[in-house]
DNA sequence: GCCCTATATAGATATTCTTGCATGTTTGCA
DNA sequence: TGCAAACATGCAAGAATATCTATATAGGGC
């Protein structure tokens, strides 16, 4: 019965701004690496990075399509809802009000797409 | 707008296994902190120093009676509800369910009080 | 096959967190 | 005033994290 420690180590991962900031993007829809990247300002193996943490975790999924890799959240899959924690902790998400961020100079399909 | 930053520092606070589990013994009714500390078996000034994180980040108040020193949570106070994140964690909370726990040897005064 | 693009992994290092222990402070009481 | 109980604080060693740079892998098009 270790909940606690499993728990703590839950959160442990959540509790990171740049971390937050990807959850928040990708809370509504999946996103590639590549626009994350653009969105944080942060070099790609560092989102990279941060994303192996959520997804060793079990907080992500990722889906490939051609070169680009999607990433949304992995709810209900874990036994922890991770959204809901979301919801709590970010009454607004960006990317709900927002929607996707179109960034110039980012290659992926989204972005590409016309607004 | 450095958001991401204050809500991991906030999380950051709740990712430790015995600070969730202190969280969750006084999310629905003040404990003192010998009473903390025969709860978690931690020593006294461990179980201080973890109060202190917490209070630090505004998510527990303090009320003194006596030499007795009772924490609760801060709910509503701080800009963010502890309580509906803890409610997304902790579905079964300890203290909603068992209710206080009576522990021998425990000094604390509801632990003294005929269960 | 080869090259380019998108993404992942592997160190390395500075910083922060964890935890135990000794000591300080406040309150109540004789 | 002096002592004891209940808490808080300070410090220090070891563990864990954050972040950067360099390098590796995997797909797609030629």
């Amino acid at each position: 019965m270790d909940t606690y420690q499993d728990q703590a180590r839950l959160l442990k991962c959540l509790a990171h701004p740049m971390r937050l900031q990807i959850l928040d993007q990708i809370c509504q829809a999946e996103e590639c690496v590549c626009h994350l990247a653009a969105v944080l300002a942060k070099p790609q193996p560092y989102v990279s990075q941060q994303l192996a943490v959520l997804r060793n975790a079990g907080l992500i999924r990722d889906r490939r399509e051609g070169t680009h890799i999607f990433y949304g959240l992995a709810d209900e899959q874990a036994g922890i809802h991770i959204s809901a924690i979301l919801a709590a902790l970010l009454p607004a998400p960006a990317g709900a009000i927002r929607g996707h961020a179109h960034i110039a100079g980012c290659c992926c399909p989204r972005c590409a797409a016309p607004e």
